[in-house]
DNA sequence: ACATCATTCAATAAATTCATTGAATGATGG
DNA sequence: CCATCATTCAATGAATTTATTGAATGATGT
């Protein structure tokens, strides 16, 4: 009898995109994707899950759009689908960081308390590379770094920063980076690193964010 | 034993705002509520649902932080916490309209084939408005109108617009606005008016967005 | 105090989502 | 063609979400 109302299509489908981002898990593989493609495997083990339980998350968010994927040989390559998600995300987590005073506890204790919180913006970034004052330091995994990174950035990941504290230069100040505004790694570094003396700062957000301004991205492409 | 790590804490609040946004209900009331603040009856009435459960939906949302209450006398009237929230919604309806092809299907059925879609931008009509030479037509019910309109803006609601054309300049040109991008007021509104003759066009959202952007609203205040 | 009205609460049943398990598919390399 | 490996599928049960119903709460006006 009743049709259902354009409107109420509509709605449905503005729902369904966001259900597909309603899932802590799925957030933590868009973040993982938001450094670009991995097969099921690797971003299973990334975020801990079986392989079975990856795949199907991969799939319902690939329902709605949100990544796609491609497949080479036995793998099967997901990625964002563009940067739009992107931007649905970072929507995402100002709504949630204003409103919420849990998301704010959270932050003070495990992100800002061990740091100045005097992150680098990324304009700022840009112009101290303009003019090669600082060294720019990608603490992501090495496979993160090579499928792309901020253009002269030295990649050393955070798991082994101790032990190669021999290839910064002390004088230089440094900048660090990861993966977004709350990947923990470039926390952990920059505390680390000021304990051992070095001037150091951390930039606002990661290389998705980077990349999303249009600014350039280097990459050593697949090892 | 194992606490649970930050990263999966900010996750799952970030889920949690975006599950308040996962239900096309709940996606209707926010469209009102962008309007102004409503109490439950009215809400439940617009999106023909019942007082609980339109009730039930606003407490979920109030929990998330996408809302909130007042209490004023025997009603309780709910608002939208902040703009963050409209923009929230923007990257919504953006993400879903590029990738979605069943949205672009809904659009087009049912909005874009009964007008030219050459709508109106923001900036055009502040324009227009300077130089004075367009009547601005709020086809919204009265009671939104009167929470605010944009400034100089007729009042005639889509229903009751084919009994007063007189009111209408029919040399002046007109634009057409209500809720938002995906209101179907204004597209009615259009369609009936060019059939009667009028030079007439849609702004390409509504208020909202209208206020949001920082542009001037006029209010009548409550009756 | 009492009746009324708007809203919320509590309980229930139906529907949906989720993680897990083990089997099926599809490509590769001997 | 067979064995292997990455991924997907199908089936299950547990957990969560949702709409409905009727009762409880809280404010108002008589």
């Amino acid at each position: 009898m009743s049709r259902i109302s354009p409107k109420r299509a509509l709605f449905e489908q503005f729902a369904s995109v966001a259900k597909a981002v309603a899932h802590p898990l799925r957030l933590e593989i868009l973040e993982q994707l938001a450094q670009g493609e991995r097969s099921v495997e690797v971003l299973a083990d990334r975020t801990r899950v079986s392989v079975a339980n990856a795949s199907q998350h991969l799939q319902h968010m690939r329902r709605a759009g949100l990544v796609t994927a491609r497949r080479a040989g036995k793998f099967v390559f997901y990625r964002m689908a563009d940067d739009g998600v992107l931007e649905l995300l970072a929507a995402l987590r100002r709504t949630a960081e204003a409103r919420s005073a849990e998301v704010e506890r959270v932050v003070r204790n495990y992100f800002h308390d061990r740091d100045a919180l005097d992150a680098v913006s990324r304009v700022e970034l840009v112009e101290r590379l303009r003019s090669g004052t600082v060294t720019v330091l990608d603490v992501r995994p090495r496979d993160e770094f090579a499928l792309g990174h901020l253009p002269g950035a030295l990649n050393i990941p955070a798991s082994e920063l101790e032990r190669h504290l021999a290839e910064l230069d002390p004088i230089r100040e440094i900048v660090a980076y990861c993966r977004g505004p709350y990947c923990v790694l470039s926390y952990e570094a920059v505390a680390l690193l000021r304990a051992r003396g070095f001037k150091v700062r951390r930039l606002e957000d990661g290389l998705p964010e980077w990349r999303g301004a249009g600014l350039p991205v280097e990459a050593s492409g697949p090892p």
